[in-house]
DNA sequence: TATAAAATAGATATCGTTGTCAAAGTATGT
DNA sequence: ACATACTTTGACAACGATATCTATTTTATA
């Protein structure tokens, strides 16, 4: 079969604790005797086994990632990034999908960690707005790391992005572009996103003292389909507005389809912009201008929070706030 | 600590090894002990512990996916017909990314299949092509169940979908709705698809005595930025096609701007479909027309097969061609 | 009814690690 | 030189299951 530890103590001439301190890099081991130990390993092509490994000390070098969230790109680039880190850390990364609806999410996973001694979690947007649920996973002691909290009074690490910022600038943006008559599709009202971005974009309105107009602030859900119904609200009002900002881009892409079914020239009537930088932005025309979170990063920062708490890595790994990058594409036209 | 089986052998009054017995389902057990075990382990709330079970079993239940695969969209899919099976199961899904131009690809797969005892593989496209690597993974004793592969004469359970005839009754479809110039853009050559997508719209073509024009046949790689690009060959050709298949959505979408610059409306001068049914399928306007893959049974039906393998499910579990959907949306213009 | 065969159950070894604790060796202070 | 503290090492138990092998009981067969 496989090389074993005590293989590896018979090879070196030393204990199998011994051999288990140098794995483990534990402290007082005199360093020929690691250098010996680490020889044998070598020769010998010994691998810990990690089902004993996880036997005995309780932990599985296995992460999860939780999530409920539809979009689909926003989820490829979450696991991007966390594998990423995985990678390197020697971890892996198994997926756990579960329903935010779900009375009984809290006990659920629970057990899963338990039962697969999974070492932690990344907990991503809407659970991540859950408090009551991330507090029982505290009261369970399960370790875990948030992207984007809705509130960062949790004492967990956690990653967020500047959505209120990046909201109030692309708002700015538009603005300055001479737009004066500004719509906007607001998103799914459980995602603390969905108001972070709203706000950003009321406080430039106000701030820039234009004025809002009701008829062009429509609950949308993040849907295209949410998207396309806020855009036939929008232009069946009296006015229409020469920009719309939608939060996010499938419900983007949704307003354009309805301007472009009423014959409404896009950017040359009316800029649309939308959020998240989707592969949608770009390949819709005109494509769209959006605000991109670097998701990747925040997720790899987010991993390196989680393992960095369980296995002391030498990176400063804090808490972090990630800043939104502005693209500006075709859809959005400068009326100066 | 949590309960375990000396507990239950204790409460129930019989021998550890008979409390296997029942949690494991095997035979020479008599219903009455069964019961009485099954009794105390609802009583106490047992669950047997996994890292144990994995260390003397050599057993981990957990597979994983391999994949190289950009389309974000299809990952997610794939991922949610293989959760679906592991949720029945108990099992667990790990993530497996990997670079399919590797040349030590077969080695560090095998190494971490042996290292986490992983009982099993899916493998994904552009993956499941490459013979060589499925060939050292058979070598490897390693199951996998295999997801599209290129040839159908491996020994490995498989899913398909019938590219081909998918291909050819869109070819026919388009030709029905009276459309005789009709151009095309082929994957990446390195995907068994392209050729498949390709060899049936050739034959479509030929079956209906129709003309091959090779301006109109170009070598996307499935990239929105190659479809854009064939877009602009196809128009800087002398006549232009009153139609163009692309082998996926994202080439289509890439055609379809190329056009839209060139103020070629669509549908109305020029049809366009795809294939995959993406979520930008849905959200470019005029939507596209396209193929649709039961992605999500396929990968349903894959990790069937896979834990199935050693499992037993009672489901019958062979290998599958799944069938396609052809989907009519705007982008696709009735001539008769 | 005796006996072989099959079904049932248990005692104990085992998987490959890490944890505990004690022993031996080495350095430090007085 | 001696007590003290600290470093280094190892013997063996433990983690919580399954595997093996044996003993007993039940059933089938002659």
């Amino acid at each position: 079969m496989s090389v074993t530890i005590k293989d590896i103590s018979n090879h070196a001439s030393v204990s199998i604790k011994t051999v288990s301190r140098v794995i483990n890099n534990e402290k007082n081991v005199a360093e020929a005797t690691k250098s010996k130990v680490l020889a044998s390993i070598k020769k010998l092509g010994f691998k810990p086994n990690k089902s004993a490994q996880s036997l005995r000390s309780k932990r599985s070098y296995m992460i999860a990632l939780l999530y409920d969230n539809p979009n689909k790109s926003y989820l490829a680039d979450i696991q991007n990034g966390i594998l990423q880190v995985c990678k390197k850390t020697g971890y892996n990364l198994v997926l756990q999908e579960c329903d935010y609806e779900d009375k009984n999410l809290s006990n659920s996973i629970i057990n899963f960690i338990e039962d697969f001694k999974i070492d932690g979690l990344v907990v991503t947007p809407p659970l991540s707005d859950m408090d009551d649920f991330l507090n029982n996973l505290q009261h369970a002691s399960i370790h875990y790391s948030i992207i984007a909290p809705s509130t960062k009074k949790i004492s967990s690490p956690y990653v967020s992005s500047n959505d209120y910022d990046a909201s109030y600038e692309m708002t700015e943006k538009i603005i300055s572009l001479g737009h004066k008559k500004i719509g906007f599709v607001k998103g799914h009202a459980m995602h603390s996103a969905s108001s972070l971005r709203f706000n950003g974009f009321i406080n430039a309105m106000d701030d820039y003292s234009l004025n809002r107009n009701f008829d062009w602030i429509i609950q949308g859900d993040f849907s295209f389909e949410s998207g396309f119904q806020a855009g036939e609200k929008i232009f069946s009002s009296s006015e229409h507005p020469t920009a719309i900002f939608a939060s996010n881009d499938s419900m983007a892409a949704g307003v354009m389809k309805s301007a472009q079914i009423k014959k409404i020239l896009i950017p040359e009537k009316l800029s649309i912009v939308g959020f998240d930088d989707s592969p949608t932005a770009k390949q819709v025309w005109p494509s769209l201008s959006t605000v991109k979170q670097p998701v990747i990063e925040m997720a790899l920062h987010a991993a390196k929070l989680l393992i960095g708490e369980f296995d002391g890595l030498t990176e400063e790994t804090v808490s972090k706030e990630f800043k939104s990058e502005i693209i500006i594409r075709e859809s959005l036209k400068n009326l100066n």
